[in-house]
DNA sequence: CTGAAAGCGCTAACAT
DNA sequence: ATGTTAGCGCTTTCAG
């Protein structure tokens, strides 16, 4: 049943002309006559011609394919990221291949020489490592391969990054909390060998500090975060000597699993407990009450990632560039204490 | 900067021997000595080796990659479905290109076009289209390359499927309403020309015809579904003369803006209205009220349709395999009319 | 404008 | 157990 594929030496006999003629006349050369161009293109529709990837990227040493990591592809952030690299990527004639790690840096680790073993032109990766050392990195950037760090990037220098100012975010977010008048404010702070969860906790204790409320480690719960992580970690703070008045999560599933147990304690969103999320994932609009958030701009950080990664795989000479986004406090009810007109002014 | 990658050729140099046998030490052939598998092996890790997929692929005439196609990757359902193919597919030691069609038929002719090129070794697709027998199928058809359709299916004979049972999810859901009292029940029903809605209508309509329940075509919206037209689309049968008293959604999105804008209405869920999804999606589980909704066993999809498309690389004669699913209907608050005790009975 | 020839890195007959 | 040879399908000098 299995038919082979239709080669440019077929079509090339068909024609009474060589390989090199077809190969050129199908990637429109300017040396070949139209009226060649022409037959050449007719046929291979005739014929269902298509490329074959591998040999061309083989003898030319170039791939249109580019690597995407990311810790899971299920999650608002991610899966926009994604489009906005694909979108861009699409347009320059390039296809992806997307890796999922779970959080683990070994399946990092394989997917970035996975990646290299299939010539991707590129690699995009939000990274779970807090280093560009491994030696799967090493290896991409002794092959002359460019990595695009996204949203999680490394506290190296020399690299290529789109990041968000996830310090601004953390603290537009704790200062708008206490500005609604909240005092004793938990921070799920996340992993901090993570870049951009270590940000946020500066950004967190920078909105205390500025203004002068005193800064309590044992407000402070560093850990994976997820929606059932969140659920427990929330209930020292919900009564006892511990007790809290507002939640500033590093993630909106941690949140969301704090208020679910918030709301089934009885306690009051946002009256009793103040709730500031981030990453704007689609959910926070619409349970009840609708979560305060930081959006993040996922789809430009993949757009400006792609773009970054397609420039550095034309230039020779390797530029590093460093690309921050500004994030957006968006505000809803969980966090809205005073009427909004108050905020306002 | 950029180094050339190690070839096999000059591990060979260096061990004084050929890339014949350096490829085939590097594979575990058993016809090479222990002492030299180690030795290849060792100099193989010093020196960084990477197998160069595309030689390998093109020589071979056998790559181990597959290609997935779905609608879009920020949906629970598809995601789930892409962890369940991935989890199997690198046991195997399979990669996977993910393609994103947004629902756009031209983009999936593409992505099926542009994994021929890339000469991945099998196709997994939750198709748009009503047909596999567009050029592209046709073409992957020809040139042996597997094609398996999950989710998604058309309604053609031959071909590799693994769906879940659409109809039987919906009748289920519907009989659920019907039970709890609920008698004018609208149905937002999505293009009628993918298979999975239609099936899903018929399961809308058997429940009704069983319990005698007349069937009202205007109460039955045919049309893309998404939270935004959900929302508007419920607004008809909120009051005046179409007025419903339940809602079953071919999509958990739109039930979402139906929801959305029923409790903007200040109308009760579930006492006024009764709402049931399909999907389970993980936003369903949150909102207030939680919503009824049609779990289909996502993942399990995925692991069964690579199981099927792994199985058809290996064979020779092709052998269509049609596994389907039973969907689980998940009660919850939405469509709870009656206290539970009398459900569980 | 077109052709001839070489070779990308690897694997698989076929030999030894 | 290892080496020899050929070639997957394509692109790219170099030569007309």
């Amino acid at each position: 049943m299995a038919i082979k594929r239709i080669t440019i030496t077929e079509l090339a006999k068909e024609l009474n002309t060589t390989p090199s003629t077809v190969s050129r006349a199908l990637r429109g050369h300017e040396c070949i006559s139209r009226e060649m161009r022409d037959k050449v293109n007719d046929l291979a529709i005739k014929r269902n011609y298509t490329v074959n990837r591998l040999a061309s990227s083989l003898r030319s040493g170039s791939s249109k394919t580019l690597g995407i990591i990311v810790p899971r592809v299920n999650r608002d952030f991610f899966s926009n990221c994604i489009s906005g690299i694909e979108e861009v990527a699409a347009k320059a004639g390039y296809t992806s291949i997307i890796c999922q790690t779970h959080d683990e840096q070994e399946k990092e680790e394989k997917s970035v020489l996975s990646l290299i073993e299939s010539n991707v032109a590129g690699i995009l990766i939000s990274t779970w490592s807090d280093s560009s050392q491994s030696p799967a990195f090493i290896e991409a950037n002794r092959l002359g391969i460019p990595v695009i760090f996204f949203d999680r990037a490394t506290k190296d220098i020399n690299q290529n990054k789109v990041v968000v100012d996830d310090n601004l975010g953390a603290y537009e977010g704790v200062k708008h909390l206490i500005e609604q008048g909240y005092k004793r404010i938990v921070h799920f702070a996340g992993p901090q060998h993570i870049k951009i969860y270590n940000d946020r906790k500066e950004g967190y204790l920078k909105a205390l500090r500025e203004f002068n409320i005193p800064i309590d480690k044992n407000l402070i719960v560093e850990n994976p975060l997820s929606k059932d992580i969140g659920y427990d970690a929330i209930l020292p703070f919900l009564k006892g000597p511990k007790k809290a008045d507002a939640l500033f999560s590093a993630s909106d599933y941690a949140a969301l699993g704090a208020i679910i147990r918030i709301k089934e304690m009885g306690i009051s969103i946002p009256d009793e407990m103040g709730i500031v999320g981030f990453s704007n994932e689609m959910f926070t609009s619409i349970i009840d009450p609708p979560m305060t958030t930081i959006d993040q701009h996922s789809k430009r950080i993949g757009n400006y990632a792609v773009q970054a990664c397609l420039e550095a795989i034309k230039e020779e000479n390797p530029v590093f560039k460093n690309i921050v986004l500004s994030p957006t406090l968006i505000i809803r009810e969980s966090s809205l204490k005073k009427p909004l007109r108050i905020i306002n002014k």
